[in-house]
DNA sequence: CAGCCTCCCTACCACCTGGTAGGCAGCCCT
DNA sequence: AGGGCTGCCTACCAGGTGGTAGGGAGGCTG
């Protein structure tokens, strides 16, 4: 009577907690034993589940890919032309990780620790939709709109590390960030500046 | 009587393949023994040198900043003014990084570990100079030579959170960036473009 | 009803963790 | 010569590590 153990609902949890622990303590210093305490079952419970701890970090970060990759097209279509574009595209992508620091710090930590292999995952998954932006910002240096000096590649790849860090290190302190655009962060806002007039000329 | 009594060469070894190591795989992700290992010796004579494990990332972290703050003088005072002075601060201050990524790797790792603490220890250390540069910034406002929205404090902020990420992250691919300025690295020469151009007016 | 399957449990394993006790060789100083 | 100090060692510890074996409660299906 005291649980109700739908079926998919404790591999969630487990991951859940999971994402929470490696992003504030790493993945070396967090316990199979930390994280079943934290999600309230015994640590066979949650080897069962996971056969491995290293399976359960994988399982953790195919999560978060998997997630990114179904928000992309919703942060990427929310937006029309020039301007615009650039400033909804960039404040979503900001939202996304303020919304939820510890994935942007899982993220940051798994590049750290696994420096090769990680960069192949995100390569993989974050190479379409990264066309897309430098495709665009290609069409807005032939459009004489974006400075021409701008190496699309170089820039994508700056812009989201800096999201990345910037949101992972917490300078994002503690501010939400929700909904539309109260008065984010000096940090954050300063971002957007420097991405913004960093790449438009005028 | 000498003149360097040189505190004796074995205590910097260990500091030196800890640091390694932290960097490689994080202070969770190290053992004393792998140190101890590295280096040569038997655990025991590790902790004869640094009483606890904790004491010796302690004093990792404290030698990094410590070669920092020596390390800031000669690098500020590179340049004379205007663009040029800009230039060679942003252009030494990823040169001390991109020589040394083990230094980036540790101190991003601290932030994340850390956060509170570390950022403490940084404000502490850096918060001379980062006035000086803020200043500077502000001044240049005046003339009208930067642009009148930057956020000083923020901008500097942005500025070395964007360099110690991307030395940390790798995307500096190997290229040792010795010397001068070859081809230093697509990244690093937009890194550069980007906080150049998102400064300066015109 | 039996039989099975799902899910979580207790009990246990070998090994590794950070850290301590204490010995002992070599050097310096009376 | 002898005492003490430095610097590294072997031997050891309690507790934690990732992981396994196997049991049993409860539900589903025959």
């Amino acid at each position: 009577m005291s649980n109700t153990p739908s079926p998919p609902e404790m591999r969630d949890r487990i991951l859940q907690q999971a994402t929470r622990l490696f992003a504030q303590r790493g993945y070396g210093g967090t316990s199979v034993q930390a994280v079943a305490d934290a999600v309230g079952i015994r640590k066979p419970s949650l080897l069962y589940w996971f056969p491995s701890k290293d399976a359960l970090r994988q399982q953790v970060v195919e999560g978060l890919l998997e997630h990114w990759k179904r928000e992309i097209p919703t942060l990427m279509a929310q937006a029309r032309s020039g301007h615009d574009r650039f400033a909804s595209t960039i404040t979503a992508l900001v939202a996304y990780f303020a919304a939820e620091p510890d994935r942007a710090r899982v993220m940051l930590r798994e590049v750290l620790d696994r420096p090769d292999a990680t960069r192949a995952l995100m390569a993989e998954h974050l190479r379409p939709w990264a066309t897309v932006v430098t495709d665009y910002i290609r069409m807005g240096q032939e459009l004489g709109r974006v400075h021409p000096d701008v190496d699309p590649e170089a820039y994508v790849v700056m812009v989201v590390t800096m999201v990345l860090s910037t949101v992972a290190m917490g300078g994002v302190a503690a501010s939400m960030f929700d909904g539309a655009s109260d008065q984010p962060d000096p940090h954050i806002t300063e971002l957007v500046r420097i991405a913004r007039s960093s790449l438009f000329l005028s």
